[in-house]
RNA sequence: GGGCGUGUAGCUCAGCGGGAGAGCACUGCAUUGACAUUGCAGGGGUCACAGGUUCAAUCCCUGUCACGCCCA
């Protein structure tokens, strides 16, 4: 006998390791030889990571895909793993190193690298027994990870064929550069931050005049909100077609605390409606001014340090050019080594001190920032490494333009388009150690050798120096005679991004680059489930990648869920406190009722505004389930494989198995098209409204009779039915499902498979007859009992039911269902008369109408209160359904289905109202 | 500024051309028999606003207002 509730405390570690021990989730487990593969590849989470409510929603309809399809009987394969998320790692094994004093730099890059594997043994990949409890089905057999050495392989295959195919190329361009954690970063994981700032006014001198502050004819101001940065400007800029400053193009403005001559130069960047007019220009340190520098062949000079402090000192760029005078000293002196914040206030100050500060405004304005550092970032001219993106994107473009590849919800495509449209050069080099070291190495003269491996680096550098007639040739020998190689090549030092392996992920986790079996069984994968943030990240990147090496796409579907916000709607965030563990959820309510309401819940194209109140209401739909099947456990319901479906007499049982038949349908279609919420709503109606509340309180009576036959074809119908409940919520409701499968398998006998393994129903059954007849007997019940709540009758009194006006088949249907009218109902004796009692609460069902006859119970009044309102509306419906079919242009133009239906519903109409108007004026006899 | 999306019951949300729905919350009644993590019954909505298309609009189109997200 099951327990009066589920614990899924203990059945949850129960059933995770019955699956573990069956190996059920195997690839390929279950399935026929030469079943249609179905495959998903999980979005790695960050090793760094711990589950939180996305990885809940986003596992959970990988689960249910994954879970549905492998009791279809596909080939299952749904790969785990992870990837090494390179800053993010690095960074959590620098800050317990340096708990201890220690500076990556002291141990060395191998030692720490030593570090960084050590950690990931010990508390890396905690996210995947998250997962577990939460019931994912992933082969964790064949769990990947992106810096394994399978992996690895695949990406020095994709880099130095991408190198050589001239796709990936070394370049010296601006670069998003973190100053905290020193390295560059991709555009994306660069967020813009509004901050409150100022724009400080400057006036720098036209060259030649004598300047005067009280004349602005002697300079020009322009407008910054970066002052430090004046020190590396090279130039002014103010559109051409602002007459304002029409006569200073061409002329030059000197420099303030620097002394450097700098053009005016006419470019259509500068908006005249912004600021001054004029704007300067800083080519190394703003990305726009970059663009204006090149079609002015300005300099750029950096005036910053990595960390990005002032450099001046020393520093031959900015240096070149100007005379060494007392104004360039002082400034120096002043600002040399000093961080930028700092600067900035001493520029303003000097330039304040100069007479050159011609006003402060506020302004607020957007300020880019590292998302892993959380510092302002610096455009910053350095050597990278590149993937010129927009070739690689247009194969990528074309197979969604052409729907080889679908985005579920559809308008996720124009989000994709337009960031593949514009695209740019996507930049994967990181100053990090933590990562898949490039393959490059440099020669003597900074010659680069990309080769998978340095012996093949050292091969070709070797034939490459050896053949030119030139300086190195010599000494390339030298060290080959001295037994030196090594020293002939250095090695680039940089480190990969970390999404660059990612975006192997569909292919590199399969095998590729050897041609394994399961490479060429499970790719193309079929849906990739993830959420909209990381379309370009990786989705779009793996595309580009897939298309490349795999001549085919990676996925056929992307289905994009939705984030999970807090109930009103905020993003939950750690700052703002209102984040939800779904650990915790999973430890009050079970995995299983987090999962339901997270599926009923993700409708397409809406975010998901979790209220654990919800939670706590699917947890008790599961107890529901629980208790349905202990009350047929009480009731001797069992398999039966003896008892044939199609022999079921009773109408209940024919009825039920329709219903079921048309519920199957609907979850079925819903998890097949990716709508989730209606897949699991059909399930809780079903279980609950239909099976529940009516089914099983049908079968009360039939339990409680004489009628042996009907009794074991009951117990045989209501054991499938509920068989098939566990089949069709099993996705949704693994745990519990799998729980009460194993339980119900009989006295004394197993399931001959676990119910993950177990094949998926097929609608079959269907009698249209026992549904209608059904439904009049929900409709005699519903009506009856709300008389009685309305005219307050106490529950325990038993009225008689008289009917009037019935036909033969309502009188069969009466007689067949005469113990479960009684039951439900709560009357007696069922009687036909000619016309209502006296004194009776009367209902219109169909042509006939039922009468209570309360004697003194009844309050006259309420009665004919109650039948005056439904008369009211049976009337507005009669008057708006004429009114419609009165319409010439309804009955020409509409379908004629619809026509029909609007007669229909006319003639039941009408006769309701009849019927009413019959018991309205039977009650106002009476009283 | 460009793009995407959302305004439906007190709250959270489905529905998206032909009779306004669910869960929670609320009100009344019910407690030895599957389940109080329950049952039965009930109240509650000019489907943001204004136009338009249509025989018919919560649903389609246009505009307005409000809110959210992404990109500049």
């Amino acid at each position: 006998m099951l327990e009066k509730t589920y614990d899924a405390k203990t059945v949850e570690p129960k059933i995770a390791k019955r699956w573990e021990e069956a190996d059920a989730f195997r690839a390929g487990a279950g399935s026929k030889p030469g079943a249609e593969a179905f495959t998903i590849v999980i979005p790695p989470p960050n090793v760094t990571g711990s589950l939180h409510m996305g990885h809940a929603l986003n596992n959970t309809l990988q689960d249910i895909l994954v879970r549905f399809e492998r009791m279809r009987g596909k080939n299952v394969l749904w790969q785990p793993g992870m990837d090494h998320a390179g800053i993010a790692t690095q960074m959590v094994v620098e800050r317990q190193l340096m708990e201890k004093q220690i500076h990556r730099r002291d141990i060395g890059r191998e030692e720490f690298i030593e570090k960084v594997w050590e950690w990931k043994a010990e508390s890396g990949g905690a996210i995947f027994n998250q997962l577990k409890r939460l019931g994912a089905s992933a082969d964790w057999s064949r769990e990947r990870f992106t810096m394994d050495e399978g992996l690895s392989k695949a990406v020095l295959e994709v880099f130095v064929t991408l190198y050589k195919q001239g796709l990936i190329y070394k370049d010296k361009r601006l670069v998003n550069w973190d100053p905290k954690l020193l390295t560059a970063i991709s555009d994306l994981e660069v967020e813009q931050h509004e901050v409150n700032g100022n724009l400080w006014h400057f006036r720098y001198p036209v060259e030649g005049v004598t300047y005067d502050p009280e004349n602005p004819a002697t300079y020009v101001t322009v407008a910054t909100t970066r002052p430090e940065t004046m020190l590396g400007d090279t130039a002014v800029a103010v559109h051409p077609e602002d007459e304002r400053f029409a006569k200073l193009v061409g002329k030059n403005v000197i420099l303030p605390l620097v002394g450097r001559k700098i053009p005016i130069v006419a470019d259509e960047y500068s908006d005249p409606e912004k600021g001054t007019g004029a704007v300067k220009i800083t080519p190394a340190h703003d990305f726009n001014d970059f663009e204006v520098g090149k079609r002015h062949k300005l300099r750029a000079i950096n005036i910053l340090t990595i960390e990005a402090a002032v450099n001046l000192r020393d520093n031959e760029d900015f240096l070149e050019g100007l005379d060494s005078t007392s104004e360039l000293a002082a400034t120096i002196e002043a600002l040399h080594g000093q961080d930028r914040f700092t600067a900035r206030k001493k520029v303003v100050e000097m330039m304040e001190a100069g007479g050159f500060l011609d006003k402060i405004e506020p302004h607020r304005h957007a300020v880019p920032h590292g998302d892993r550092g959380g510092v302002p970032i610096e455009p910053f001219l350095t050597d990278q490494w590149y993937v010129n993106a927009a070739e690689m994107a247009k194969p990528a473009i074309a197979s969604v333009r052409e729907g080889r590849t679908n985005f579920v919800p559809k308008n996720w495509e124009k989000t994709y388009f337009d960031w593949m449209e514009n695209i740019q050069p996507w930049c994967i080099s990181r100053q990090l150690w933590w990562g898949h070291q490039i393959p490059a190495w440099y020669g003597p003269d900074g010659r680069v050798f990309v080769e998978k491996t340095e012996e093949e680096a050292l091969g070709a550098a070797i034939e490459y120096y050896l053949a030119l007639e030139g300086p190195w040739k010599g000494w390339v020998e030298d060290k080959l005679e001295n037994f030196k190689p090594g020293e002939i090549l250095t090695r680039d030092e940089d480190v990969l991004d970390t999404w660059f392996s990612s975006a192997l992920w569909p292919f590199s986790t399969l095998g590729w680059p050897d041609e394994t079996p399961e490479l060429k069984t499970y790719y193309q994968t079929d849906v990739l489930v993830t959420g909209f943030d990381i379309i370009f990240f990786w989705v779009a990147r793996m595309m580009m990648m897939g298309l490349h090496f795999m001549e085919e796409e990676p996925f056929h579907t992307v289905y994009v869920h939705a984030l999970v916000r807090d109930k009103n709607g905020a993003k939950m965030s750690k700052s703002k406190g209102n984040v939800i563990d779904p650990l915790e959820l999973i430890d009050e309510y079970g995995a299983d009722a987090l999962r339901f309401t997270l599926s009923i819940m993700a409708a397409q194209g809406r975010d998901v505004k979790l209220d654990p109140a919800r939670i706590a209401g699917y947890r008790n739909f599961g107890t529901k389930l629980w208790n349905a099947t202990r009350f047929a456990e009480m009731n001797g319901v069992a398999r039966n494989d003896e008892f044939w479906l199609q022999d079921a007499k009773l109408t209940v049982n024919r009825w039920i198995l329709t219903e079921l038949s048309r519920a199957t349908r609907e979850v079925t279609d819903g998890i097949a098209s990716y709508r989730f919420n209606e897949a699991a709503g059909a399930a809780y109606k079903f279980v609950w409204n239909l099976f529940c509340d009516w089914y099983l309180e049908l079968l009360k009576p039939v339990f409680m009779g004489e009628d042996e036959a009907a009794k074991v074809e009951s117990r045989a119908v209501a054991a499938f039915v509920l068989d098939e409940i566990y089949k069709l919520l099993h996705p949704f409701m693994p745990f519990m499902t799998e729980e009460l499968w194993a339980h119900t398998a009989g006295e004394g006998q197993e399931r001959p498979t676990l119910l993950c393994l177990a094949a998926w129903p097929s609608p079959e059954f269907e009698d249209a007859e026992a549904a209608a007849e059904t439904n009049w007997l929900v409709d005699l019940v519903s009506g009856i009992r709300s008389v009685r709540s309305e005219m307050n009758v106490p529950p325990a009194a038993i009225a008689p039911l008289v009917i009037v006006g019935a036909n033969d088949m309502t009188k069969a249907r009466l007689e067949r269902h005469d113990s479960a009218i009684k039951r439900l109902a709560r009357v007696g004796a069922v009687s036909h008369e000619a016309a209502a009692p006296k004194g009776s609460a009367q209902i219109v069902i169909g042509e006939a109408t039922a009468c209570l006859p309360l004697g003194s119970l009844i309050n006259l009044e309420a009665e004919a209160a109650r039948l005056q309102k439904e008369l009211a509306k049976v009337t507005e419906e009669v008057a708006r359904i004429h009114k419609k079919l009165a319409n010439e242009k309804f009955v020409a133009n509409a379908a004629a289905e619809v026509v029909a239906a609007e007669r229909e519903k006319l003639v039941e109409f009408q006769e309701a109202q009849e019927k009413l108007n019959v018991a309205l004026a039977r009650v106002r006899d009476a009283g």
